[in-house]
DNA sequence: GCGTCGATCTAC
DNA sequence: TAGATCGACGCG
């Protein structure tokens, strides 16, 4: 098994998990201009650069999801990094964040767009993308993984989307966005 | 149990 | 700029 998942990762260029776990501020930027790849029960591949995403990091966070502590919905933001973190939001939305860190520190990053498409909520419906990935982590076998790329990728910051309840923390510049593909 | 609101998107 | 649409959360 664990064998069988080393040759997957290998024959698709798959990013190891361990690759997630350093800090949520540290592993964002480098997700710009990385591959999305989304293999469909039917065997079809999708497969597209990603060049927006969001950090979120921490309970002292109040955009972060774990500024409400440990819960059900905020569990898989405790594990360690490499794993998927699914929510649903606004009654017609999954949200697709990657958590980062080590266990016991919440952190995961937002993915919002890829070149294929634009936006968090119209992402996750044109890879098919919902709520039985959350706990999952980024692999192969699991239908959805990161792959390599060792272009160096241009890119500016900006506040985050949509947090302006997170007082102080709305500011944060943790909205990263690549260059020369918008 | 009930009210509020959200890491969004689309159409008017 | 409002409406869709529903689960998580807080309150009691």
């Amino acid at each position: 098994m664990a064998t069988e998942r080393r040759q997957n990762s290998l024959l698709s260029n798959a990013l190891p998990l361990d690759f997630f776990q350093d800090d949520v501020l540290r592993v964002a930027p480098l997700l710009l201009g990385k591959y999305l790849v989304r293999k469909l029960s039917n065997g079809a591949i999708k497969r597209s650069k990603i060049i927006e995403v969001e950090a979120y990091r921490g309970e002292e966070d109040l955009a972060c999801h774990a500024s409400k502590g440990k819960t059900k919905r905020t569990e898989v933001m405790y594990w360690q990094g490499g794993h998927i973190y699914v929510y649903f939001i606004y009654g017609m939305y999954y949200m697709l964040n990657i958590v980062t860190g080590k266990e016991h520190c919440p952190q995961a990053i937002l993915i919002r767009s890829t070149e294929e498409v634009k936006g968090p909520g119209r992402l996750t419906k044109f890879y098919e993308i919902d709520k039985t990935f959350n706990g999952k982590v980024l692999s192969p076998e699991n239908g959805l993984w990161i792959e390599n790329n060792l272009e160096k990728v241009e890119y500016y910051t900006t506040p985050r989307i949509g947090v302006e309840y997170a007082k102080e923390w709305k500011l944060k510049p943790w909205r990263y966005v690549a260059k020369n593909y918008w």
